[in-house]
DNA sequence: GAATTATATGTTACATCATTACGAAATTTG
DNA sequence: CAAATTTCGTAATGATGTAACATATAATTC
């Protein structure tokens, strides 16, 4: 069974081409939507591509420069709130914070692999799974919206130190 | 293919069996473990019994009659945990709320049906999906400790009113 | 049964997460 | 430009969760 451990980015990988691409495809996202890529907007998403660990609005408010303004959690949960209609931030539930879509194609399930350790986050899109979660709904005669999976674990690295 | 409603309890069962199972099932879990059934601990789990809705710790600390003491959230958190650790409770992170487990068997996996109109939820025990998720897991490398799934929808029943 | 240990409680204060309200500013539309 | 829409700034408050510490109760050991 091939492992596919770049679901966890590597240390050493290109950062900077996962900061360029997620702004190009949150550009184009608010494009022609009646919505508009603001500095307040920008800042925020820019906070949240810098790590691939979830950030509570708390936490990205902090590592915002406001320039003068006061800012806080209210701005944040703002833009927060647009971004997960969009479909470029998702919130993970049991953390209460908030990560960057690493997909670039449109709306989409998806199903995160929650580090305990380290607290980085992989996000996946299993079909088979989602199908699942369709037929056991559906053997319930529940009509499904948003399915929330959150698999809490070690992830390749930490399960590798814990060995030791 | 067979819908089983059951899930969602019908309104005319019978609860007062259901809250008559729930405390043997707890009282059980208990002994035999250095954990005493204490008056404050039984004041939560009644309350979690008395619906099959899920609570928030501060909708269980008021409606304990304290007789009283000062009462309020630390202990009705110190309550949960305890029950969270024997399986007797659990936590739906979606909600923060908390509801007494619906199953006599010892400890598992569980998943969850969200009904986001009327606030029930239904918890199933699926091995296929939990197969599904170790099998995603697995392909990334992760060593899986505690699944969440929790689904949002609509419940059969609501289903049904909202397409009248 | 007295002393010791482990378990459970009461209380206060605080930490963290999220929203409401409302007026002002900036941008788009006609 | 005027009107409508969208976005923002600010303050206040609500909701959820924990830390700390002294006290009390029950179980165990001697």
């Amino acid at each position: 069974m091939a492992s596919d451990r770049a679901l966890f980015p590597e240390p050493g990988h290109d950062h900077g081409s996962c900061i360029a691409l997620g702004f190009e495809h949150a550009e184009a996202a608010c494009d022609g939507r009646r919505v508009r890529f603001t500095p307040n907007r920008r800042a925020v998403f820019e906070v949240l591509l810098s790590d691939h660990k979830p950030l509570s609005a708390y936490e990205i408010a902090e590592r915002i420069d406001w320039r003068g303004r006061k800012g806080g959690p209210v701005q944040v949960y703002r833009a927060l709130e647009l971004f997960e209609t969009l479909g470029l931030v998702h919130r993970i539930e049991s953390l209460n914070a908030y990560i960057a879509c690493s997909r670039q194609d449109a709306s989409h399930g998806a199903q995160f692999l929650v580090c305990k350790h380290c607290n980085r986050v992989a996000e996946t899109c299993d079909s088979r799974l989602e199908k699942d979660i369709q037929r056991l709904a559906g053997q319930a005669g529940f009509q499904v919206h948003a399915p929330v999976v959150e698999i809490k674990g070690l992830c390749p690295d930490c399960a590798a130190n814990a060995n030791e």
